[in-house]
DNA sequence: ACTGTCACGTAACATTCGTTACGCAACCTA
DNA sequence: TAGGTTGCGTAACGAATGTTACGTGACAGT
């Protein structure tokens, strides 16, 4: 086997291409020359590493997911507060750096995508649902010492669509949503589903925590 | 003047073949033969009321912001419960009829390509900060008679990125975010914000009010 | 050295798009 | 009835795109 190159690699090379190529020109403007030349190679070389198109895509989509995923599962678990812990593990939706802030573009606009492929539908419903299991979980954690309030599950989805929202904004206007105000209204949000579960919370005192 | 036609109408019946299209098969299927076959034409009746697509999508933008801009401003005001008023207001930014699941489809399609314009960006930024004022005076107005907090800023952001939130969801996948889910998000994302003003709000028992 | 395989660049291909030009029918005015 | 204007269908055009085919150099095995 002559010229043996990592093929994963050059694939995710690739992938991160077509990141770029989407994050300045929306995913209209993503084109195979558009990807080869933020690549700094070739269309037949991508071609090459990938049967076409909608393959591309769907690398560069798992790519995302695997991502988001590893940042989750890397965070420490258990012995801290568990409401610093839900508030840890939720920031990771928000792009709050630069590299989040890609992800999210990428994010937002392979989701509008998702409404009219039924395939792709699918993997998203089974994603976004374990995504509220997990949040779920750390609510109710959180909320250890309390009763159980009857409506946990609607408060969960409060907080799954504040996040949604929030990486929504910042990334169609990043100026009015800055990662400050992400945060303190997430925190905010926190404060208010753990319904005084942090007493004497003087957020607006130091919202920077 | 020989064989008069009300160009205004002509130029909204064709905005509504761009919504339809844009609804079945996202803002990448949007092409002048697609929406002059929706429309029951020929694409050259489309070029016929439009320059070019740009202007297309320009009049059906505006449609819309114009369509959800009357439904509010037609709601009734004053006399009745702030929270009321408050709740019905935010209730029209959510898809809870056929009607405005079409609406937040094309807002949810146009609002991504905002990000890589920035003209739009700018239409987008000032819209959006009318919106925000727009609650903060009905938050204010449904928190009469207790201390005003100082975290209302934030509250009304997650109010406003709730929305969002839902919004999107739905749109993505609607079966997992019916109206009578959205109804009690909202309605509970309400009360944490006012913070107990309907007092002993039973809202796990009556979900529905 | 010869051969085959892999990596990759080049380029032609058909398709689809937005745009533009052309033509005809309808209808008003004179 | 002749001419001009408006409404709109038809079709051609160039540009751009995804895809495919072909060619070439690099390297391993023999």
């Amino acid at each position: 086997m002559p010229r043996e190159v990592d093929h994963a690699q050059r694939r995710s090379e690739i992938s991160g291409a077509v990141w770029q190529v989407v994050s300045e020109s929306g995913l209209e403007g993503l084109t195979l020359r558009a990807v080869a030349s933020a690549a700094g190679c070739t269309t037949g070389m991508v071609t090459h590493y990938f049967r076409d198109k909608k393959a591309l895509l769907a690398h560069a989509r798992s790519v995302m997911h695997r991502r988001m995923a590893d940042r989750i599962e890397a965070m420490p678990v258990g012995a801290e507060d568990p409401r610093a812990h839900l508030s840890a593990v939720a920031e990771q939706a928000l792009p709050l750096d630069e590299e989040r802030h890609l992800e999210a573009v990428v994010w937002s606009s392979f989701l509008l995508t998702t409404r009219t492929d039924p395939e792709l539908l699918r993997e998203h419903s089974v994603s976004h649902a374990s995504w509220v299991r997990r949040l779920t979980a750390l609510v109710r954690a959180a909320l250890s010492g309390e009763p159980e309030p009857g409506d946990l599950e609607d408060r969960v989805r409060a907080l799954v669509v504040c996040l949604d929202g929030l990486a929504l904004n910042a990334v169609t206007d990043p100026d009015a949503y800055p990662p400050d105000l992400q945060r303190r209204v997430l925190d905010g949000q926190l404060d208010l589903i753990l319904e005084g579960n942090r007493e004497g919370a003087v957020r607006s005192l130091h919202p920077q925590g």
